[in-house]
DNA sequence: CGGCCCTGGATTGTCTAACAAGTACACATG
DNA sequence: CATGTGTACTTGTTAGACAATCCAGGGCCG
């Protein structure tokens, strides 16, 4: 009956607050999170709050070089690049496969409902049932792996956004339209089409996104050289 | 100049050395990893063994729930099919692009060539160049997460193939074969051919792990059988 | 005789306190 | 002005301890 209410975990509920702070764009890039600091906030112990941050740096919304303090990412024009390549050839993959069996996943048909819905609202609130959208489709061939991988290129899409301010040029009608030619394309068997219509529908956002955050290549590309990994 | 020969941190030795003994097959599945042991045996205190262990969670390679001891994970058929399938997406994807540009990766052939000079060697000599010519082939596109994703599932059929023993069933001569046929369709310039021929090339394995996983569907689905060690 | 509670041991989650090691920056010195 | 040094800050790691939780085995009651 109790629903799971509590993490139960300490270091799970300050990773959860910090990342949907993140996400949020409270903490912009380079944000330095000490281990004591981020321990006085939430009180708790200096272990738990080095566990937290530590759980943020495994699934690269934080990063750290040893014996350093950890900030928020940094994700240069390169980074959005590949993060968006990446995602492409996923879900790509997936539109191949939905439309072998002409399966429209009803969960994605609903996100596009919603977003419909909000059409005259501002850009912000449509990044959510956009991403919902294309997070249906990938959700609906019932792989885990799959939507693991690319639940976390969205979340790196997200923190892009957060992290780039002036970003309103969203077209909410545009998107609606594009993700209904992409439903249509499901439905009439054509996944080649499909696929090569993602890469139209996802290069526009991409390359507003890369030239938000700037020429900037890399988060380190520019120190000398190569003091990598 | 230096070349970074120590891991300078307990904790990230301790996670590769078990990674390690895993992926050699030294702990089967369920293999219990208790935080006091693990600290006693490497001869460090609790919370470091702890945070080996959690790495190796966050890795996938153990499983824990809540209060409950890491174990090493069990791969159903479920999971081999889904490990499979999401490969197969990643690499097809990457195949159309590197036809796209008629590139034919120097490293896959490399590997290529070491895979024909073992060839009369025995069946598990030849998964390492195996792996090593897919691995190839994604990193040649040059994409940090699309590279990293892969290697995680490439990391997975590993330890599936390590959990299994009785597994000799390789031809060599026919993986050899495959992928001259997959290089020569990329300097073709046949991406479709390719991306078809891989889910071919990947089948069998597929399903000869899958059948050698037994008839288990997940690692869960029955509580009622093994629960031994 | 069987089912249920309940009490132990075992294990994890977390805390406090502390020391060692490494880095970074300021400062003093040649 | 360059260089070396030192000090403060931060992280890596340890030790010990306590509470909470889970599992199994035994005793009690029907």
């Amino acid at each position: 009956m109790a629903v799971q209410l509590m993490t139960v975990s300490a270091v799970q509920a300050i990773a959860d607050d910090i990342r949907s702070k993140i996400l949020r764009g409270e903490y912009p890039a380079d944000t330095a999170f000490t281990e004591t600091d981020v321990a006085a906030r939430y009180e708790v112990a200096r272990p738990t709050a080095k566990a937290a941050i530590e759980k943020l740096v495994a699934e690269s919304m934080l990063e750290r070089r040893t014996n350093k303090t950890a900030k928020v990412i940094t994700l240069g024009s390169d980074d959005v690049r590949d993060i968006y390549l990446t995602r492409a050839r996923l879900e790509k993959a997936v539109l191949l496969e939905l439309a072998e069996s002409r399966s429209v996943p009803p969960a994605a048909v609903a996100a596009q409902q919603d977003l419909e819905r909000i059409d005259s609202g501002s850009g912000l609130d449509t990044v959510e049932p956009d991403m919902r959208f294309h997070m249906a489709l990938v959700d609906s061939i019932g792989s885990p792996r799959t939507s693991r991988m690319y639940e976390s290129l969205v979340s790196q899409v997200r923190l892009c956004m957060a992290q780039v301010q002036g970003l309103e040029l969203v077209q909410p009608e545009r998107i609606v339209r594009e993700h209904q030619h992409l439903l249509d394309l499901i439905g009439a068997g054509d996944g080649a089409a499909a696929s090569a219509f993602l890469d139209e529908h996802l290069s526009r956002p991409r390359e507003r996104l890369v030239a938000a955050v700037g020429g900037v290549p890399g988060p380190e590309a520019e120190l000398g050289s190569s003091l990598d990994t």
